[in-house]
DNA sequence: CTTGACCTTCCCATGACAGGAAGGTGCAGC
DNA sequence: GCTGCACCTTCCTGTCATGGGAAGGTCAAG
């Protein structure tokens, strides 16, 4: 199987294969006399585990770990559980910050009336108003 | 004031202020003799309203947006209250998509009994379980 | 034999900066 | 005056995970 099938196949774009065999996160494909790079179907199977995991936001580095537990046969589901844990952690952070800034957001859109008149307590609060809230 | 006092007052590393000249979000600061870099008081308001729109998560690119309306007397409230209810929006599909993945991560994690055995729901999950959640 | 869809490598761009090198400036102290 | 140090300047590189596109080779169909 060439590099497009195994795209359409994983769901990782093509260059985004070139860019894992680059960066060492799978192995360097076989290729063809001429040149092309060939998978199989394991290699599928590795690249929607990657996309997988991407999806759930584990970072590249991240994914580099999750794959070596899933080849380790030996491997604690300790070990598992700790990056997800710490993933969950990540996550929870960055919804945190979300969740402020919207609830500001929207308290200021509250208070603008939004029609033609310029005065705009949104405006006021970036340019300092001592209302804001601080995140 | 020099680039590392209006750095100091208003929260924008001096680094970034350079940035934020060179990309045009700011005008070019006056310069000394030297070439030093000159700010005003009003320089570090501009800085300041800025680093708040950075931190209510709006792009370089919309806080432009907002510096011209903030400048723009006669701006109508409405402009920027769609621009804060543009951002609202795309702070509410990050959260969604963030949840998303919490949920699919912390049901793994209630299915891994975490110790030192190598059987882990997580991995089989990733490696293609029909139990998984899609995004 | 040509066409067009593949594939290859290579470099550049993104967003929003941070780090660091190489060199000039300003001021305090001796 | 000179030294030293903190500060400033520009310029280049790196980050993260790709995407775009150029220039050129390959393959299968017609």
């Amino acid at each position: 199987m060439n590099i497009g099938e195994a795209a359409a196949q994983s769901g990782v774009a093509a260059k985004t294969i070139r860019y894992y065999e680059s960066i060492g996160l799978i192995a360097p494909a076989e290729r063809t006399e001429a040149g092309y790079r060939v998978y199989s179907t394991n290699d599928i199977q590795t690249l929607r585990f990657i996309a997988r995991a991407r999806g759930l936001g584990f970072s590249v580095t991240d994914c580099a770990s999750l794959l070596a537990l899933w080849r380790d046969r030996s491997r604690a589901s300790a070990d598992v559980k700790a990056l997800a844990r710490h993933q969950v952690e990540a996550i929870e952070a960055k919804i945190a910050e979300l969740e402020t800034m919207r609830a500001t957001l929207e308290h200021l859109m509250r208070r603008c009336h939004g029609d033609d008149r310029p005065d705009c307590p949104i405006l006021s609060d970036l340019a300092g108003s001592s209302s804001r809230k601080e995140a």
